[in-house]
DNA sequence: GATTGTGAATTGGTTCACAGCG
DNA sequence: CGCTGTGAACCAATTCACAATC
């Protein structure tokens, strides 16, 4: 059914969007069952792990064109290269993070990052007392030196940690730097050509909507887990 | 259409959870046109703003019950009340950080939950060098202290900051303490009683699908703005 | 016997398009 | 005339349920 080029790789197109935003989840429940040794697992076990259920689990799967075996399982190692293959894993990408006030900080300090393909390469503030000193034994620099950063380091992925009235202009100077997606974290809307994936993560957001949830006798959030 | 109880504050049942989730990016967006001095706003222009399309805007407020005046637009000060009430923030939430560690501390250092209504107000730590010491002037505690807290200080939301092994054990902490509801920041899922709204925010995971939209000729990435 | 893969049914969300109204 | 509110049409995602198959 899932189409194959020249027998190899094989990137299949479209899959939908919720399955992409859950495949990070099944990924971390493998990850974990390996480093336990199980070698296969069933659906239901891993839509167990990853809070969501079986139906759902082995719909996704297949949109990878994905080997289960009836009676048996998944195999955990095959399935964990295939949904790292499926998002692009199987290559760094090396972060730039924009703003290193206490987020931007934190972020850098944030162990996650570097030991799921993201090396954290670059740091960029404005204020001149921050420029020049270091990070983890990585220099803080000025805006303007994004392109030969990006260059030189071969950054891919940009966050924005500023303030909410510089974040436009931040996701501007990346573009034009050669960022090729962006995660933002300044409480603001932005825009950027079609062609670079953007999202956001909005802290406050997230309480207000738990605010209403926690309102009403909520029975059930949704984004569950 | 919409029902109003005995005249009073009319909190509508069932806003769908899609809707939702857009409220509090209405919400900013309002605050913005507010201070700008703006008394009425049409659903294209706030569409503009919050990165949405107007047809959705009308939707989504339309669940609010709300008053829009055809031909003119919506009431800028009226709206924002209205949204503000619908997500319950017409009361203050205290929120209970636990795990001082680098994300604990950026987001006690964060400046934008007092402001909106999520004044932090308690910090819990299991490291024996932290507990005892101040943060903003409040003492951090261990998790033994959380039922008092929660009692002494009227909290109702707590953070989960910690290690991804400790997450479970927090969140069982926090039920049994009366916390009303949950932002987990761990990587891993947990669970917890259906009547406790239940977040995450896992920021690998939004590097990952960003690695999945940058790696193919991403055109858009639904979660867009 | 167990568990996948998937069509069909269902639910939820978005967009269209226009009647209704200030 | 302009802009809202909303049915109707559309599209995406979820869930069901079962035949396929190891």
């Amino acid at each position: 059914m899932h189409k194959r080029y020249g027998g190899t790789v094989a990137i299949e197109r479209d899959i939908p969007e919720a399955t992409v935003s859950r495949l990070p989840l099944y990924r971390r429940s493998l990850v974990e069952l390996a480093s336990k040794g199980e070698s296969t697992v069933s659906s239901a076990r891993l839509a167990e792990l990853a809070g969501v259920n079986a139906a759902k689990v082995r719909k996704d799967l297949s949109h990878l064109g994905s080997y289960g075996v009836r009676g048996v399982g998944y195999d955990v190692e095959y399935l964990l290269r295939q949904v790292g293959e499926a998002l692009g894993l199987d290559v760094d990408a090396p972060v730039v993070i924009v703003g290193m006030g206490n987020l931007g900080q934190a972020l850098a300090r944030y162990g996650g990052f570097e030991s799921r393909g993201f090396p954290i390469t670059a740091f960029i503030d404005s204020d001149p007392e921050k420029i020049g000193t270091e990070f983890d034994g990585i220099r803080v620099d000025h805006l303007d030196d994004l392109p030969r950063l990006v260059q030189e380091r071969g950054l891919s992925v940009g966050i924005i940690a500023t303030p909410a009235w510089a974040a436009q202009r931040v996701a501007d100077r990346m573009v034009e730097a050669g960022i090729r997606s962006i995660l933002n974290f300044a409480p603001t809307i932005i825009s950027v050509p079609p062609e670079i994936p953007l999202r956001k993560v909005d802290l406050a957001t997230e309480l207000q909507i738990l605010s209403y949830y926690q309102q009403r006798g909520s029975v059930e959030d949704g984004r569950s887990a």
